[in-house]
DNA sequence: CCGCAATACGAGCTATCGCTCATATTATCC
DNA sequence: GGATAATATGAGCGATAGCTCGTATTGCGG
């Protein structure tokens, strides 16, 4: 294996043609990442499923790690939407009506493209560039933690920071877990028990009263 | 690459030499692992380290896979074992007493050995073999579930399996992550606050006042 | 319609990987 | 001590990976 290459491109796609091009590669990418396995995906097997030269996926993409980083913002980038979204929604309804819909949305979020999240949480190895793209983008953490301060009168007295990293961890935690390894909990009116259960368990955490 | 072999070794160790080689074997791939990253844990590198001709690796154990399984096997089994005392502790104390042991013990079983720890979970592609060894190994669920099913009176109607689910889940995503991302979380006092943190959040979802 | 830049092509290079096998060394047992 | 089983050795094979580069094709400005 050669050294390994930088992270930018050589060439920056201007015509339409090249713009399309680099579409494909990252469809592809995505295709055989979800159906066949980060080990497959290899540089000449991904060209091919874009019916693209190996040598045109260089000019754009210097690396393979360049193609599934370039994956990877892409499925953050929809993760986040859902969530912003959401968030979006709720800012005047009560505490627990809201902190429900962002469980859903957590939910939601997971089932975007579970498949292609399963292998990218199971099969891709963080390294190198990969190193620093956590897989529930951490712009989540931001946001739930200004969530929470416009409303830090109907809660106990909190360090934010701090409860938004429990908060966060704990139903992405959960959500993920559920999607990826136990779909008998999501399926039918057990999923409704898991938004129950995982409300309760933030709002429990949140709440003033009690102890 | 040719196919892939079994899992089970060619000849079963029977001399006290060749234990010593396949200790060997297992150490030097835990060394490399947590010194230099999965990929360049290879086969021949892993022999040398330990060394062993890459003919005596291959005696043992059948391919890379099974080298890697038997680390993260052994690793599970310090964890695991790590929890079950705690849980051995604190069988007759009182129930919030014994939930921040518990959760002090998830702390500890995590920074068991943090560098390996964040390798198989980082790196290490949950494939073939690999694909059911779970991180915090599975049978937790079960001794947290018999821990609150030996104190049900104390708390609220609850689902026994959902409600391990929910705990053991948030305790590990909420330890893991602070052990391996965020450090400024688990030192000095800030420790003690995480502790008190989830504490709160187990202790508040499963009690019966409140909602 | 020409000329040059942008884009596309793919044979093939180098490196390395997982793994085999023919052979050598060491231990065990009578 | 000789025979046999257990263990150890490492050169090297086949496969494939990531990637380069010389060449062909296409599109755009004039």
């Amino acid at each position: 294996m050669p050294l390994k290459a930088a992270m930018t491109p050589r060439k920056r796609a201007s015509q339409a043609r090249s713009r399309a091009t680099v579409e494909a590669l990252v469809e592809a990418t995505a295709r055989i990442l979800v159906r066949e396995g980060f080990d497959a995906a290899s540089t000449n097997r991904i060209a091919r499923e874009a019916g693209v030269s190996i040598g045109s996926l260089y000019q754009y993409f210097p690396s393979k790690e360049a193609l599934v980083v370039a994956v990877v913002e892409r499925h953050n980038r929809e993760l986040v939407t859902v969530v912003r979204e959401a968030l979006g929604e709720v800012a005047d309804q009560p505490f627990e009506v809201a902190v429900r819909r962002l469980v859903a949305a957590a939910i939601a979020a997971h089932r975007v493209d579970p498949k292609l999240h399963r292998v990218l949480s199971e099969q891709t190895p963080r390294t190198g560039a990969l190193e620093n793209v956590e897989a529930f983008n951490s712009e989540t953490y931001g946001l739930f933690q200004a969530f929470l301060d416009a409303r830090r009168d109907q809660l106990r007295p909190l360090d934010l920071e701090l409860a938004a990293f429990v908060c966060v961890t704990s139903i992405e935690a959960l959500t993920h877990t559920a999607v990826l390894h136990r779909p008998e909990i999501l399926s039918d009116a057990a999923a409704e028990t898991l938004v129950d259960e995982a409300t309760r368990l933030v709002v429990g955490y949140l709440a003033p009263a009690f102890m």
